[in-house]
Parts: structure tokens; sequence; C-alpha cells
DNA sequence: TGACCTTTGCAATAGTGTTGCACCGGGTTG
DNA sequence: CAACCCGGTGCAACACTATTGCAAAGGTCA
């Protein structure tokens, strides 16, 4: 029996492919914007919000994907690229949320140049949100 | 009569100087945190929770504080410094949760290095926060 | 004093995040 | 086969944050 991609990427980062966390994965592969726990349960209205909450989380925990705190007051969440450790400063990536539409992207290819914390501070990860207009929303 | 400091600077932000807006005021300007909702209900047993909240959503509206989302779930709020804008990208600066002890600081000394969005994105302010330890946790 | 406006307090509600417990199905072991 | 274990799932309940409606309190001004 042949796997699927998202049941590989699954495995690869030690997580059982079940049938919800195959489905919600291969649902934020096709987002373009980050995915929120309400987004979830609109989508799989036949899963339980438990469900996909812990789902969530064992992704989370994983590294699979990362949590993103924007100005929407929900938590959204977004895939991981292949190598992300999403630790400080490597994977130190921008992400826009639009006031207008209540997306949230990844700007992963944007990386934030080097600077400076005080003495002793000890960073592990960022959360960089950027908010405005998307370029969908300010024509 | 002469008019306190923190009424002052209530005034010079067109925010009438009650006497609870002026008592968060003095309570925000002693703390080297931000403060959450939280923190003001604790603090302010004796004022009402609703009261709070709007003396800070009156502080944003005005420009004489800027709303904070870290991951500890609860909106922080520090005071803006005179002159902020709080606007992309003159006053962007980091802020730093400390996971360890829910304190989240300002480095509003530490400006990020300018970079570019893609194109048609309009960025009206952001909100900047390293997770990590801070200098008295990683002690 | 009375009309008016702002501020404040109280109550209630929506929404998000989180946990406990029970059930189910699959694999294992006696 | 039966007894068992275990991870995943669903249901219910709860805590906490954010938010709104409405009524009372207080200050201002004619």
């Amino acid at each position: 029996m042949e796997k699927s991609d998202s049941e590989q990427r699954l495995q690869s980062r030690s997580i059982q492919p079940t049938a919800v966390r195959t489905m919600v994965l291969d649902y934020m592969i096709e987002q373009k914007a980050a995915v929120s726990l309400a987004d979830l349960e609109d989508h799989f209205s036949r899963s339980d919000r438990t469900t996909l909450y812990r789902t969530l989380k064992t992704f989370l925990e994983h590294g699979l994907a990362h949590q993103i705190h924007d100005e929407s007051g929900s938590a959204k969440y977004a895939l991981c690229a292949e190598n992300c450790t999403c630790s400080y400063p490597d994977d130190l990536h921008v992400h826009f949320y639009c006031s207008s539409c209540q997306n949230t992207f990844c700007f992963t290819e944007l990386q934030i140049p080097s600077f400076n914390l005080p003495p002793k501070f000890q960073p592990d990860h960022g959360n960089f949100v950027i908010t405005g207009r998307c370029a969908n929303c300010a024509a």
C-alpha cells in the first residue's frame, strides 16, 4: 500500500498518520493563509473541536507547524518548512495579518536582519506580525 | 490647582483625566513590564473590570499605549513614548516575553533593521515578540 | 434646578482555550 | 478466543478573556 505525501510527512516527524491528522495536514497544505482552530471546525464539521485542537497541538509539539499570535484574538497555525526548527534566530520570519480579511500570511522567504538583545536575555523563538492590508484587500 | 504629570499626559492625548485613568496611567508608568487587564483587576480591585477594560481601550485609541500579543493568551499593554505614533516602520520595536515569569518587556531602544514586504502589501503597524527567558529568570 | 454628556458599575454573553472521562478499534498477550 | 493495553476520538464541562447593553453616578453648563 502506497503512502501519501502527507502521511510520509507526518511519519517523518514521528506522528502517527491517523485519518484526522492526514486530512488536517492536507487542508493546511492547500491553504495560502494560516488557519485557526475555528477554521478547522468550520471545514471539518464532522470532527470534534477537541480532536482538531489536539491535532494542532500535536503538530506544534512535533515541529510540523508553528503558532502565530495576531490581532484577531485567536491563534493561527501554519506549516513549517521541511528543515525548519522554529528556533531563534534561524527561523525568524515575518507574518502579515490583514485587518480587512483577517487572513494571516507567512513570509518565510523574508528573513529578519539580525539584531542584538540586551545581555542575559535568552531567546528561544519569535513571533513577528505586521498588521495592515494585504495585496488583495489593498486594491 | 496644579496638575499632575499623568493628568497632563492624558490631556496632551485628548483624554479626560478622570480618577481611574490617572491611577491606571500612574500604575503603568511605574511598571517595568507590560500590564494585562488581569493585572489591573488585581491591583485595582475596587474598580470594575469593564472600566479598566475601557480605560485601556481609550489609551489605545488615543495612542497613549500599544497592545502586545504574546503567548500568554491575554493581551498586554505598554505605554508609548511621548513622540510615538505606533506606526510602521518608524515605531517598530521588539518585545520580549519570558515564558518563565510571564512578563513582557518593551525594548523601545531596539529598532528593527528595515526589510521589504512583498509588493502591494500595505503595512500599518507591527507586533514583534521574542519568547524566551528574561535576564532575571535565566540566572 | 434641570438637561445633558461622560464615566463608571453591574450583568450577561460570546468565543477561545483547556481538561477529564468514557468509548472505540487495533494490536498484543496469555 | 478472551482479557488487556493503548492511542485516538468524541462529549461534556469549565476557566478565562474579551465584549456589549443598560442603568446609575457624577460633573458641566445654561
